[in-house]
DNA sequence: CCAATGATCTGCT
DNA sequence: GCAGATCATTGGC
């Protein structure tokens, strides 16, 4: 699975990260699960209503991380799209390949499989954090976005936790994989059918 | 300056 | 499976 054209929209660059491979000082995961963004297009998008010192890292060249920080934790989305456009996809889980030993360390407690299962599990377990944002991962860096094995099957669905927008189904999962989470609707819009009161 | 929001995680039932 | 904790960022007064 070769890493895909970042320049592409995020919903095209996605499915194709599943299977890549993302390395931090010595520690590998599998990329089992991703959810893309895109931008200002997009409502469910931090970039969704313009520019700010936050997002900044999405509105730079594609190919960077843009990390922001949540709940108390860390998520990492790999910024994509032509230029200019704050399309990024979101990491959200993966198998670690690679380092086990550190990892452990860092999640004590926790069973193997779900070490990176969650985007802030992931950047606890690869040790990413807010001084990652905006670093590039093509060029050799701390963080590193590497080509890995084709997977057997690519499953798209409705995005995880997001207010908006479900109607996209932009979450892609190797469904081979027992790291990737359950799916689960937004508390606030968990209702599938068109709630009432439409005039 | 203050209050609300949100791409979450963990623990308990 | 569900409710609660917890923290930075954002938008409004």
């Amino acid at each position: 699975m070769p890493v895909p054209d970042l320049d592409q929209r995020a919903h095209l660059v996605a499915p194709g990260l599943i299977g890549c491979e993302l390395w931090v000082d010595g520690v590998g995961v599998r990329i089992v699960e991703v959810e893309a963004y895109e931008g200002p297009d997009d409502p469910a998008s931090h970039a969704w209503r313009g520019q700010t010192p936050r997002n900044a890292a999405m509105f730079g060249p594609s190919g960077h991380l843009y990390v922001y920080q949540m709940h108390g934790h860390f998520c990492c989305n790999v910024v994509c799209g032509p230029p200019g456009t704050a399309h990024g996809v979101l990491i959200r889980a993966g198998e670690v390949i690679e380092g086990l030993d550190a990892a452990r360390e860092r999640r004590v407690g926790v069973r193997d499989a779900q070490l990176a299962r969650g985007p802030g599990n992931l950047t606890r377990t690869l040790g990413i954090t807010r001084a990652d944002n905006a670093t590039p991962l093509l060029t050799g860096g701390r963080v590193r976005l590497l080509p890995g094995e084709r997977t057997a099957a690519v499953a798209a669905g409705p995005r995880v936790n997001v207010s908006r927008a479900h109607d996209r189904p932009w979450r892609f999962v190797d469904p081979a994989s027992g790291s990737v989470s359950a799916f689960k609707w937004h508390p606030a819009t968990r209702t599938p059918k068109a709630d009432p009161a439409p005039a």
